[in-house]
DNA sequence: TAAATTTCTGAAAACGGTTTCAAATTTTAC
DNA sequence: GTAAAATTTGAAACCGTTTTCAGAAATTTA
């Protein structure tokens, strides 16, 4: 698949002779003998421990009260033979899993990894391990990667973005607990954590408009996403309360990618729109803008103020700095992760809220 | 899948009565009743098709022939009832877990998450899926990650970056296959993915060297992370090769984030040190080196030219757009994806090579 | 056609835990 | 001091597969 581009000029190939792949560095680390690698069981703490494996079982969980004595005898025969309970014995058994499955769409967007980036974070250390599975913003990939994910029995599940209908969420919380990221859901007020987009875009326009601005463009993100029709919203609705009429020709479709924002700029020049100010659905829009912007020798903000969505790193670097609504990408992950290990062993627990905020930095200023 | 088990058109739910589906009407979806929702084993099928559970495993796992009919009716009876092995018994029975485990270093690096999108890209749709553990770039915290997904018996490794010692990595070699990626290991040249950062860096200087640049400043990453340790190298094997004296004065110490570039420039000015060009060790770096040149008024490129490392998608819309020094993270993460999966099942495979590319674009230009 | 192979197949034993159930022991109540 | 209740405990069943082992059936060979 690299052929074009990934020249191989050094084709390495990986022989197995005997199945065993052929290692060089034989004298530098000695495997431990194979043989006595053999896994400590539960039986083999009851027997050193003088008690019945039901016993251990018990210590282990927590379950049932169990003699001091021996409760001391057992955990100090798993320390001593350093025993390591066996995950997929205890969940056939019907146990827990300690897996948490969380479904990404994988675009790319430093929102969306911020999330898994903060789920990630928090879960480790913890006695979880996330699955990750991959929806693309697909309706049937997401279905099957979410089937993938329960197939796996996971404890519990982070739906990140997605498109899953209605329906399907709803069956999927009957049968294991769910928190959605970045999707409002009615009727899911506790499992549900998201940026208002409707009001950050409100924000963001509505800056402009306290700067004085009136002929404000917008280029949107992928048509039919959901962050893309909210911000699309929040603009309109921004317009409308400051009496502003909407004009269709100052919104330009674009897909959440730099070339969005230099096409756009081509777009809104051609059509011979007069603007002051642009409000980008995301951030790499708003560069390609303002590079287009640059091009042209429009300067920003002097001729034009730019506003973008996402605060990511790359905003506060740009020249100028992008004023943009940011979003808690990170720190939504983060409060996921500890509301879904509550949410699965029935501790009570709080949303906190997110909202949008607008951090304004030298990419906007007043109208000339 | 998703679908027949929960049809989005007439919502239903599913009720088992020795073995039979019976389907009941509800207006709205309504959880299957729980206590019926037994799964589909084994022996279920096993009955079903009038062979032994022995004979169904067999057809499930093509070990061994199994006459024609009876593979056929289990076959059938298999789809007839939507059974889904439990991974976890099988697991427990010594097969594989079809899990492959991550080890990620969650710095929000641009180059380490592509890599992890392309693991996680590549796997989705395959029988494995991936369990993430964070190492943070510390050698302790990677270590407990290795040991988390090792305890969870995963089928094969990738180790993204990382610092865990060579001692371990051979250890780990040995008790299962490893794929490093973003980390040049002698002796594994079969497991290894890597960019020469190196190369990579004598490249980007070399160009500089090329438009006539004699003083060429550098901002490290973090100083004891071996990406920084092997672009500086790199930057000075060029100067060597070029007869440029190295000047102690025109590095700068950075951590590979924004603030570093910003505070490089401030620094390398204070230092009163004259300089053309600047070599960052990272994209966000230049940005932010670009910009404290921006506020100095000093132009990119007309006064000082600019080359960040990883060719991140900001790089093309910066203004001007960054030259840069693609590391192609992303395919690499599906390389390593598609390889260890091969490894797995002990077939063999190519690793293809992965040369840092310079990406010319608008902040570098002949030295006035 | 009988003997020797080769193919299939099912019973039963793992795999490493959890959980139910009833017996054994200790406490409490009267 | 004894009956009743509560607390601990171990034996055994179970979770859903894979795998070994030996027997049955089909095929070859002599």
């Amino acid at each position: 698949m690299f052929a074009g581009r990934f020249p191989q000029s050094k084709p390495l190939s990986c022989t197995f002779i005997q199945n065993a792949p052929i290692y060089e560095y034989h004298e530098i680390m000695k495997k431990p003998a194979a043989s006595s690698r053999k896994n400590v069981t539960i039986n083999d703490i009851a027997r050193q421990a003088n008690v019945s494996k039901s016993t251990v079982s018990r210590v282990l969980n927590d379950s049932t009260p169990v003699n001091e004595d021996k409760r001391a005898a057992v955990l100090e025969a798993m320390k001593a033979m350093n025993f390591e309970p066996n995950i997929f014995a205890r969940s056939l058994a019907g146990g827990q899993t300690k897996t948490i499955g969380i479904l990404t769409q994988n675009i790319g967007s430093p929102f969306y990894d911020g999330i898994s980036q903060g789920v990630l974070s928090r879960l480790t250390g913890t006695s979880y391990s996330p699955i990750f599975a991959d929806g693309q913003w697909k309706t049937e990939i997401g279905r099957a990667a979410v089937e993938t994910l329960v197939g796996r029995k996971v404890d519990g599940l982070i739906l990140v973005g997605g498109r899953l209908p209605m329906e399907q969420l709803h069956n999927l919380r009957q049968r294991l607990p769910c928190i959605t990221v970045g999707r409002k859901i009615d009727g899911w007020e506790l499992q549900c954590l998201y940026v208002d987009n409707d009001e950050g875009a409100f924000q963001a326009t509505n800056h402009l408009i306290g700067l004085g601005h009136r002929k404000i463009a917008h280029v949107t993100g992928i048509i039919d996403h959901p962050d893309s029709i909210q911000r699309l919203e929040g603009y309109k609705r921004a317009l409308q309360e400051a009496s502003i009429a909407f004009d269709e020709e100052l919104i330009c479709e674009g897909l959440f990618d730099g070339d969005s924002g230099v096409k756009a700029i081509e777009t809104l020049l051609s059509r011979g729109k007069h603007f002051t100010a642009l409000f980008a659905a995301n951030d790499l829009t708003a560069f390609g803008a303002r590079l287009a912007l640059h091009r042209q020798g429009i300067g920003v903000p002097e001729d034009v103020s730019i506003i973008g969505f996402d605060d990511q790193l790359e905003a506060s670097f740009a020249t100028p700095p992008l004023t943009s609504v940011r979003q808690p990408a990170k720190e939504m992950g983060e409060a996921a992760a500890d509301a879904l290990v509550k949410l699965i062993n029935k501790q009570s627990y709080e949303l906190p809220d997110f909202p949008p905020e607008l951090i304004i930095r030298e990419s906007t200023r007043e109208v000339k």
